[in-house]
RNA sequence: GGGGGCGUAGCUCAGUUGGUUAGAGCGCCGGCCUGUCACGCCGGAGGUCGCGGGUUCGAGUCCCGUCGCUCCCGCCA
C-alpha cells in the first residue's frame, strides 16, 4: 500500500520512486493540472497530476474529493524555487504521480476537516472519527500517548511495576456516587466500578510489591464539568517504606520529565510547598494560581471597630474581612456590580469596592473609616493612589473562597495570566477532617490518609496529604496512608462509620493491616487534566478520544441506551423508569 | 437538584420595533482554467428558524412548556 510517510519526505528522497497513501486533504483543480494535498498521520504532501502522464489517471484525479482515500506512487521531485511553499513541512518537494489507486470514496464531511475552526460539540462527537482527523485533535491524542509513555518509562526506570486492578469490584467510597453493575450469578447483588484503585494499591503494598503504578480508568457517577468526565484516567502510584519527601521526589521526576517532553515550560523541580492554610489565605483556594500576584490579605484587624456596620457585624460574629488590591483599574459601575454575582455564587453577600486616593479613600463607603484604619489597610494591601481595592466580609469559611473566586475572575478579565510563566507548586499540611452539613466530620482527602496530631482531638488533626497544582489546576493528589489497624479503626470511628459497617465494607483492609503492613503512601495524577494543560485546552473532552457530553451521553454510540427485556430478565431486574430511548 | 448562555442552510454566523419572497461567508453541484497551495472566475442547488402549544390580522422575533448542548453552584479529587 505504501512505503513512505507523507510528512517525512524531503529533499533527501528527491529522485526516488515512492508510494504514499492517505486521505485527500484539499484539491486544487486547474483544469489542465490537478494538485492534491495528501494527508496521513505524519502530515501533508502535495501530489501533482499531469494530463499528459495518463488520461485515465487524470480522469481519476478529477473525481477525487476531500476525504477520499488513495494510494499513489511516482517520483518525488524538487519544486522549482518559485513554487516552494515555506508554510509546508514538505513544501520543497512534491510527488509527480504515475499511478494511483482510488481506495475509498467519502461522503461530503459534515464539517471541514482541513481547518480547526469551531464546530458544535455534539456534531463533533457524533462524527468523532472525523473530528479526530483534524490536526489539532490528532495532535492532542498523540501528545497524550507521549505523556503516558514518559510516565511509564520514568517509573520503570525507578523499579516500579505496572499492575492491573479490577474494574468490577466492590464499592470503595471516596465520597462519590458509584456506577453499579448488576450481577447475573448473584442476582440482587452489584459490582461497583472503581472510583480509584485506592484499596487495591494498598493491598499491593501489603503484598510486598513496594513500588506500583498503573494508568487506571476510574469512574464516578456525579454531574460533569469541563474538567470532569464520568470515566477518567489516573496515573496511580503507591510506594512502601516512604514518607512525603519520597513520594514527592518521584512525582517531581515523573512530572518534570513529562513537562520537558511536551515542551511545557515550567521551572524544574523541586517545586515549592505551600501549607494549605496559607494557600487558602493568600489565594482563596487549595489550588492556587500563582502566575500573577493580586494576593488576598486579611484586614480584619486593620478595619476592626469601623462605623461600617456590614463589616463590623461580620467581625462581631467571628467572621473575617478579606481584601485584594486590583491595581489601577477603571471599572464602570455595572462592571463592579457584576463582581457581586461572582462572590454570591460562593455564598457571600457582595463585594465592597473602594478606590485608594490621595490622602484617603473615595467612594460612598469611605466615610465609615478613620484615617488610621485607611492607612493600616492601605499598608497591608500596598495600596497607592488610584488602586481599586475589593473587600469581602463573611464567615471564616465563606470569605476566603468567595474572594478567591473574585481573584480568578479579575485575573481573567485583566488577562493577568497571559504570557506569564507556568507555575507548579505543592499544597501540603491539610486538615484531616472538615465539618459536614450535619456537624459531623468527613475526611478532606479520604479516610485512609494518615493523620498527624492527637487522635483524641480529631477536629484539630492534620493529615499527611499533598496536592500538586499547576497554573491553578489540581493535577495530582496523594498521601501517606494509615498502616496500623488501630489508627484506621479510629478514623472510621471519627467519620461516624459504625463499626459493623466498617467491618462489612473494609474488613479486608483492617484484616490486611494486621499482617505486617509496611508504612506506605502514594499519589494519583489526573492524566486528562495534565494533557489538557499541556495542550492548552480548557476542556478534558478535547484530550479524550471518545468523551461523554455534559449529560453523560455519547452521541456517537447512543450510550446510554436501553437494554433488551431478556437482558434484564437474566439479571433479575425490572425497570421502573420508562426507557428514554427506543431500542 | 438550582442558576446563566445557546439552538436559523452541511459548517460558522447575521437577522432591526412583531410586517412582503429568511440572508452572508465557507462547503456542495455544474462549467471554464497547466504551477496552485484557503487557487481563481462564472452559474446553481440547498431552510420543519430544535420540538410542541399560545398571543396576534401577522411570530425566526413575544409568552408558556419541552428537548439538546454548554458554563457555573451544589455534588465531585
Amino acid at each position: 500500500m505504501r512505503d513512505a510517510w507523507c510528512g517525512r519526505l524531503g529533499e533527501e528522497q528527491v529522485g526516488e520512486e515512492v508510494r504514499v497513501a492517505g486521505w485527500v486533504h484539499r484539491r486544487r483543480d486547474h483544469g489542465g493540472l490537478i494538485f492534491i494535498d495528501l494527508r496521513d498521520r505524519s502530515g501533508l504532501l502535495q501530489l501533482v497530476f499531469h494530463p499528459e502522464t495518463d488520461a485515465g489517471l487524470f480522469a481519476l484525479a478529477e473525481r477525487l474529493r476531500p476525504e477520499h482515500v488513495i494510494s499513489a506512487s511516482g517520483e518525488l521531485v524538487l519544486r522549482t524555487p518559485e513554487n516552494v511553499n515555506p508554510e509546508m513541512a514538505t513544501g520543497k518537494v512534491e510527488l509527480a504521480v504515475r499511478s494511483c489507486d482510488h481506495v475509498a470514496v467519502s461522503q461530503t464531511p459534515p464539517f471541514p476537516i482541513d481547518e480547526d475552526g469551531p464546530v458544535e460539540e455534539t456534531t463533533r462527537l457524533k462524527y468523532r472519527w472525523l473530528d479526530l482527523r483534524r490536526e489539532a485533535m490528532a495532535e492532542t491524542i498523540a501528545t497524550r500517548s507521549r505523556i503516558a509513555g514518559t510516565m511509564r518509562s520514568v517509573l520503570e526506570e525507578n523499579d516500579f511495576l505496572e499492575i492491573e486492578t479490577p474494574v468490577l469490584t466492590r464499592s470503595t467510597p471516596e465520597g462519590a456516587r458509584d456506577f453499579l453493575v448488576p450481577s447475573r450469578m448473584a442476582q440482587g447483588d452489584w459490582y461497583a466500578l472503581p472510583q480509584s484503585p485506592q484499596l487495591f494499591k494498598q493491598l499491593l503494598m501489603f503484598a510486598g510489591f513496594e513500588r506500583y503504578y498503573q494508568i487506571a480508568r476510574c469512574f464516578r457517577d456525579e454531574d460533569l464539568r469541563a474538567d470532569r468526565q464520568p470515566e477518567f484516567t489516573q496515573l496511580d502510584i503507591e510506594m512502601s517504606f516512604v514518607d512525603e519527601d519520597d513520594v514527592i521526589a518521584i512525582s517531581e521526576a515523573v512530572m518534570g520529565a513529562v513537562f520537558e517532553k511536551v515542551g511545557f515550560e515550567v521551572a524544574p523541580p523541586p517545586w515549592e510547598r505551600i501549607p494549605w492554610e496559607e494557600a487558602m489565605l493568600r489565594f482563596g483556594s487549595d489550588r492556587p494560581d500563582r502566575r500573577y500576584g493580586m494576593e488576598i490579605v486579611d484586614v480584619s484587624e486593620e478595619l476592626a471597630g469601623s462605623e461600617f456596620k456590614v463589616f463590623q457585624s461580620v467581625l462581631d460574629s467571628g467572621g473575617v474581612v478579606r481584601a485584594l488590591n486590583a491595581g489601577s483599574r477603571e471599572m464602570s459601575r455595572s462592571e463592579l456590580e457584576s463582581l457581586n454575582e461572582v462572590v454570591q455564587r460562593h455564598g457571600a453577600k457582595a463585594v465592597a469596592p473602594i478606590v485608594a486616593g490621595e490622602g484617603g479613600w473615595t467612594g460612598n463607603l469611605a466615610r465609615f473609616f478613620t484615617p488610621e484604619q485607611v492607612a493600616a489597610a492601605n499598608g497591608a494591601l500596598g495600596a497607592v493612589d488610584g488602586d481599586l481595592l475589593c473587600f469581602v466580609a463573611d464567615s471564616e469559611s465563606v470569605a476566603p473562597v468567595a474572594i478567591g473566586a473574585l481573584r480568578l475572575e479579575l485575573a481573567e478579565r485583566f488577562g493577568l495570566a497571559e504570557g506569564a510563566p507556568h507555575d507548579a507548586c505543592w499544597v501540603v499540611d491539610f486538615p484531616m477532617f472538615e465539618e459536614d452539613e450535619q456537624g459531623g466530620l468527613t475526611a478532606l482527602h479520604h479516610p485512609f490518609t494518615a493523620p498527624v496530631g492527637d487522635l483524641d482531638d480529631p477536629a484539630a488533626l492534620m493529615s499527611r496529604a499533598y496536592d500538586l497544582t499547576v497554573d491553578g489546576v489540581e493535577i495530582g493528589g496523594g498521601s501517606i496512608r494509615i498502616h496500623t489497624p488501630e489508627v484506621q479503626q479510629k478514623v472510621f470511628d471519627v467519620i461516624g462509620l459504625p463499626e459493623q459497617e466498617a467491618r462489612e465494607r473494609f474488613g479486608f483492609l483492617l484484616d490486611a493491616l494486621g499482617y505486617g503492613a509496611p508504612p506506605h503512601g502514594g499519589i494519583a495524577f489526573g492524566l486528562d487534566r495534565i494533557v489538557a494543560l499541556a495542550c492548552g485546552r480548557d476542556s478534558i473532552r478535547d484530550v479524550i478520544a471518545f468523551p461523554k457530553t455534559a449529560s453523560g451521553a455519547d452521541p456517537l454510540t447512543g450510550a446510554p441506551g436501553p437494554a433488551e427485556p431478556g437482558q434484564l430478565r437474566d439479571l433479575g431486574l425490572k425497570s421502573i423508569a420508562p426507557p428514554r430511548h427506543d431500542s
